[in-house]
DNA sequence: TGGACTGTGACGTGGCGTCAGCGTCA
DNA sequence: ATGACGCTGACGCCACGTCACAGTCC
């Protein structure tokens, strides 16, 4: 485990984060995630940032970004934590038009739930036995 | 419009729905939603069936079920009109068990909302000027 | 040495979007 | 006859799942 020096394998990451090994490497294909190094013999390692990268990218995803947008977010949260002033601020402008999108997403998100109750309900108006008095077994 | 006789276009139902003609063709391409016949030149033409249909099937969606097991709750929920006293007992047994399915996804989907709203927070934090407290980490 | 783990192609899937080119309808 | 509308292929896309087969790690 830890006999990589801290750094982790595919499958170290895919349990820590339920993802599938197939997501990870394909994270990597697109640039999303990647990692430190590769052993000797070709095995992906990664860092404590791929990891906490990973989570984010999770934590986004009931909001159905894409990879794309996630990439951009995970850019932008980088820069800001650069000692670069100007650009730290550039990349909070950045943020700040991610966040409006995001509660965007947020309401639609609410939307959906609130179909899926009605749904829920109706269904089981459905399924009741039209009855006004519950017959008690 | 009604000059099909109550029946409507492709771009009707499209209208009426907000789905995509492409969605609606693929819909009949699956055997999910049919018209009921073509006109004399090869234009679907839709009963008010297909509009209650497609109105149901946007109310699933939320809860991301696939096209055909949406196709199977249709067809429970049609048999459970039917005059035959048997069959409707039968449909309403497996519509409890989708009843208890939809459930399940309801509890999924506002787990996603909850974490949506984690992450919304945490980017909010992210972007405003992080003004009194220490640098988060 | 073995056995668990990981690697790389390559193909398949769902639910459409998006053309092009042509026919239909009022 | 003229637009607006609709039709049928066909290909593209995303985010993986799912093989097969070979190599790596301890």
């Amino acid at each position: 485990m830890a006999s990589h020096g801290g750094l982790m394998t595919t499958g170290d990451l895919s349990v820590r984060t339920g993802l599938s090994l197939r997501s990870i490497r394909y994270y990597e294909e697109v640039g999303l995630v990647l990692p430190i190094e590769r052993s000797p013999g070709g095995h992906r390692l990664y860092g404590d940032a791929a990891l906490q990268r990973v989570l984010l990218i999770m934590k986004m995803k009931p909001l159905d970004f894409t990879l794309d947008e996630m990439g951009a977010v995970l850019t932008a949260l980088d820069e800001v934590r650069l000692e670069d002033a100007s650009a730290a601020t550039q990349a909070r402008e950045k943020l700040a038009m991610f966040a409006a999108l995001v509660e965007q997403r947020y309401e639609w998100l609410k939307e959906r739930l609130q179909i899926a109750e009605e749904f829920r309900a109706q269904l089981r108006a459905e399924v009741e036995p039209t009855q006004p008095r519950a017959p008690r077994r």
